[in-house]
RNA sequence: GGUGGGUUGGCCGAGAGGCGAGGCAACGGACUGCAAAUCCGUGUACACGGGUUCAAAUCCCGUACCCACCUCCA
């Protein structure tokens, strides 16, 4: 069976034909970096990190482009109100989203362009539409270019929608406009912004709107025309519908599947409308460990909405926690035996995947081959123990979840400090130890309550007790 | 007004005409000094009303409720 995806465009699910046998090109839309990355945000990141890295497991050279929007409106009202440049936000805000995207062992992209380096791209771009006559400047002086959505027939076709039905943007004031509908590819500078937010062109000072700089950026990294164009649903439209209006009357194939991730929600509602700080990334992950929130992502579908809250990332924790438990005691058991093993990916696992990226019938895979991996433990049956590992563990991996992948990895301090709590639980360990040989049971259960009040938890193994937090 | 998606057991979450994915929780059993972990077992779930069919959670018609987008949101 070979990759299908839902397309977007055609509403159906298709066979992945790339353009160019064996690679893949893909560019996602990334965040605007104007706040702290939240769980909904990182659920693009994840959900996309999964199809690259299945694509690169089946063989695929790929090519990953995820952008960084660091201009736009949201941006310098921000930084103006915290009275600090935009520059400054914009950055930090990228390196907070580079550092959220790290803990739950996203990829790094193959390239993160951003609007601000490729305005010579943009006006280039913008220049072709003009030349075209897919594009204007505005009548009014304003220093905007417009897209011409009446001059292109085929607005509207990723969407589905008719011009006339559509409401009027507001994206800008409408007096330079032809259309209400028309969109802008260039927005003059107005004279409250500051002046570092702004280039020269040959329509005035001004910079990039919002959807010009993705096409832009897409065709530099890949190429006239590419194979998978993907974000989260609301982009839809304006935005995807938008940029392949202006990639196309560019003159560029551009996008052959679209694809788009649903939303995570807070009491039924989209997550920018209720954001209270504990949705943040860094908060989130002082409840759960990174790999425990990555799970919790990518059980769910990609395409379907994940209704969030916190008993439910619990127990996601709970149940990753158990293939881990499984991971653990079974490297222990088999450490001894040799020969090489080649692991093996459940056949269920790859159809799931194939299916349009079944990432919660890929994890059922996953937990059916623990459940038998801990059978085989029970019965001592070790290299067939030890085989399941391998195979639990590639699977873990296509998914960004192999507990140890070095990404998980602890710093310096974390590790050293694991190793003191070591020692000193080993130590209490020895002493229940005598003291269940010497049958004081009152005592060696007070040892045990003494470290489960401080988190540790024991479990008694036929190899002697083990204990982890 | 236009466009798209949804409603599944105590909870989470798949599936898309006929055997109850899976996880968490619960209950019983095995194991254990007691636990924990693990294994085995235990469930008449598909918003509502009609219809098609030998057979519907799944297809059709209708209804209700929820969500998203309609020009700078992942």
């Amino acid at each position: 069976m070979t990759l299908r995806l839902y397309d977007t465009a055609a509403r159906e699910v298709r066979d992945f034909v790339p353009l160019v046998a064996g690679s893949a090109g893909i560019y996602v839309c990334g965040l605007t970096v104007q706040s702290e990355p939240h769980v909904g945000h990182v659920r693009s990141a994840v959900n996309f990190d999964v199809l690259r890295r299945w694509l690169l497991h089946s063989g695929y050279d790929v090519t990953f482009i995820r952008n960084v929007t660091d201009i736009d409106d949201k941006i310098l009202t921000k930084a103006a109100d915290q009275g600090r440049p935009w520059f400054n936000l914009a950055y930090e805000m990228h390196h907070r989203l580079g550092e959220a995207l790290a803990a739950i062992n996203v990829m790094r992209p193959t390239y993160e362009p951003a609007a601000t380096g490729h305005v010579p791209e943009i006006l280039d771009l913008i220049r072709v539409l003009i030349e075209r006559g897919y594009a204007y400047p505005a009548a009014d002086g304003s220093g905007d270019v417009y897209f011409d959505v009446r001059a292109w027939p085929a607005y509207g076709e990723l969407t589905r929608q008719a011009v006339d039905d559509m409401e009027p943007a507001g994206d800008a004031d409408p007096r330079g406009k032809r259309d209400p509908r028309d969109f802008a590819l260039w927005k003059g500078r107005k004279p409250s912004e500051p002046e570092t937010a702004s280039w020269p062109s040959p329509y005035g000072a001004g910079r990039p709107g919002w959807h010009i700089e993705c096409s832009a950026m897409a065709g530099k990294y890949l190429g006239s025309a590419f194979d998978i164009h993907g974000g989260g649903v609301d982009l839809r439209f304006p935005h995807h519908e938008n940029e392949q209006a202006q990639s196309r009357a560019a003159g560029h194939g551009f996008a052959s599947y679209w694809m788009h991730n649903a939303w995570i929600t807070t009491a039924g509602e989209k997550m920018s409308k209720s954001l209270g700080n504990s949705l943040l990334i860094p908060e989130v992950l002082k409840r759960v460990r990174g790999i425990e929130l990555r799970f919790y992502m990518v059980a769910a579908h990609y395409r379907s909405q994940v209704e969030f809250s916190f008993e439910a990332l619990d127990d996601a924790a709970a149940g990753f926690r158990r293939i881990e438990g499984f991971l653990d005691r079974a490297d222990a058991a088999t450490s001894d035996v040799a020969g090489a093993v080649t692991p093996v990916l459940c056949a269920e696992f790859v159809e799931a995947l194939d299916d349009d990226l079944g990432t919660p019938a890929a994890v059922g895979a996953i937990y059916d081959l623990v459940r038998e991996g801990n059978k085989h433990l029970a019965e001592g049956n070790l290299v067939a123990a030890r085989g399941a590992v391998a195979s639990v563990r590639a699977m873990l991996g296509v998914l960004g979840l192999d507990p140890a992948d070095p990404a998980w990895g602890e710093t310096g301090s974390d590790a050293r400090l694991s190793a003191a709590v070591d020692a000193l639980v080993r130590g209490l360990l020895a002493q229940r130890t005598e003291a269940r040989a010497a049958k004081d049971f009152a005592r060696a259960d007070a040892i045990r309550d003494q470290l489960a009040a401080a988190g540790v938890e024991i479990e008694d193994t036929p190899d002697g007790p083990r204990w982890s937090l």
